[in-house]
RNA sequence: GCCGGGUUAGCUCAGUGGUAGAGCACAUCACUGAAAAUGAUGGUGUCCCCAGUUCGAUUCUGGGACCCGGCA
């Protein structure tokens, strides 16, 4: 069996798990969430898990626990040859293009675990300072890095850890052969469509998830942490704002947040980018039928290479 | 009808006798163990209309329109 992998990617909204749901079916595939949030337990309406087809890398942690991208790589890349190992196709579905790059391209991320102390204690300079500190240490580095307090954070981690500089790797090699698949929706009907699932999941019951969180004893600092819903809710719930206030900051939020993705997956020249023009049953089943068509050529492309080979 | 207050960016509003700003929105970009996180960058305008004063008015004066209060 050829190792070959299929990824659904998009901004937040697209319809990405109703793609997934349908490929895995027609192809018999292995549907592998990529997304940051929707590991954790309890976390469900605010994070738009879709728990109607089988989904790995879904409900795998508590609320409050910590997790990183090499933790995600790991797991992933295990399951992924187990998928291979019994016949099936992976599909990654998701919008969080940081974790999607550490299984498409063969990353290997510096091996410095986070220090909590270390993070603390840096944490209480300024930005300045800890430029001044970078730039002493590592010029290339803090060039790279410019005024991102998180990031400088990180990047004088690893050189205190090492005692070396910071690596750079921007190596974009693919680590299996893998199909792209981007779905594309016009901007103004995205924000449309996400002011309606704000609204949807508001009516769900998505203010009490975050409530009920919060009294089973989630720390709030590390709901805010989570950004967008658990943020804004917490923060409605500390009666920072109104509900109303809240709910159209939230929705304003994943504009924003749907713009970081489309700047991320622009990245990749690679993609075959579907449009769904709009957010009917007809188009969806059009999207699904191109999405088939190029895994299909995909496959078969691969079984072609590999004849091609064997004669 | 009278008396106040207002009219400036898509929204909420600051401001100045030399044609303008903030926050949000919007747009672009970055991203090497926090990534739904965290940052960087950018454009936006008949300054309500008409006339007057002035070298020059968005700013001062007069008139008008519209909005919001209060009193009738």
């Amino acid at each position: 069996m050829q190792k070959k992998l299929v990824a659904i990617v998009g901004a937040t909204a697209t319809g990405k798990s109703d793609l997934a749901k349908a490929m895995i079916k027609k192809f018999n595939g292995v549907a592998i969430s990529v997304d940051s949030r929707q590991i954790y337990r309890g976390l469900d309406l605010g994070t738009g898990k879709d728990k109607s087809f089988p989904q790995k890398m879904i409900d795998i942690l508590d609320a409050g626990e910590k997790f990183s991208v090499v933790e995600f790589q790991k797991k992933v890349l295990d399951l992924i040859e187990k998928t291979f190992a019994s016949g099936k196709i992976p599909f990654l579905v998701g919008g969080t293009g940081f974790y999607l790059d550490s299984i498409i391209f063969e990353r290997n991320y510096p091996a410095v675990a986070p220090d909590e102390n270390l993070r603390k204690c840096l944490s209480k300079l300024t930005i300045k300072e800890l430029c001044q500190k970078l730039l002493q240490k590592d010029t290339d580095s803090a060039r790279r890095v410019g005024k991102n307090k998180r990031r400088l954070i990180r990047a004088l981690e690893i050189i205190e850890k090492t005692g070396e500089k910071v690596p750079k790797f921007y190596a974009r090699k693919f680590r299996y052969p893998t199909l792209l698949l981007g779905i594309e929706v016009n901007r103004d009907k995205l924000y449309q469509r996400i002011d309606e699932r704000v609204d949807e999941r508001i009516k769900l019951g998505m203010i009490k998830e975050v409530r009920s969180l919060i009294e089973r004893g989630v720390s709030k600092i590390w709901l805010k942490g989570l950004g967008l819903e658990y943020r804004a809710i917490t923060e409605f719930l500390e009666a920072k704002n109104t509900k109303r206030e809240m709910i159209q900051g939230l929705k304003f939020d994943i504009h924003a947040f749907s713009r970081r993705q489309a700047t991320w997956f622009r990245q990749y020249p690679e993609i075959e980018w579907l449009e769904l023009i709009e957010y009917t049953k007809k188009d969806k089943q059009q999207l699904v039928e191109k999405a088939e068509e190029k895994v299909h050529d995909f496959v078969k492309l691969l079984k072609d290479e590999i004849s091609k080979k064997s004669i």
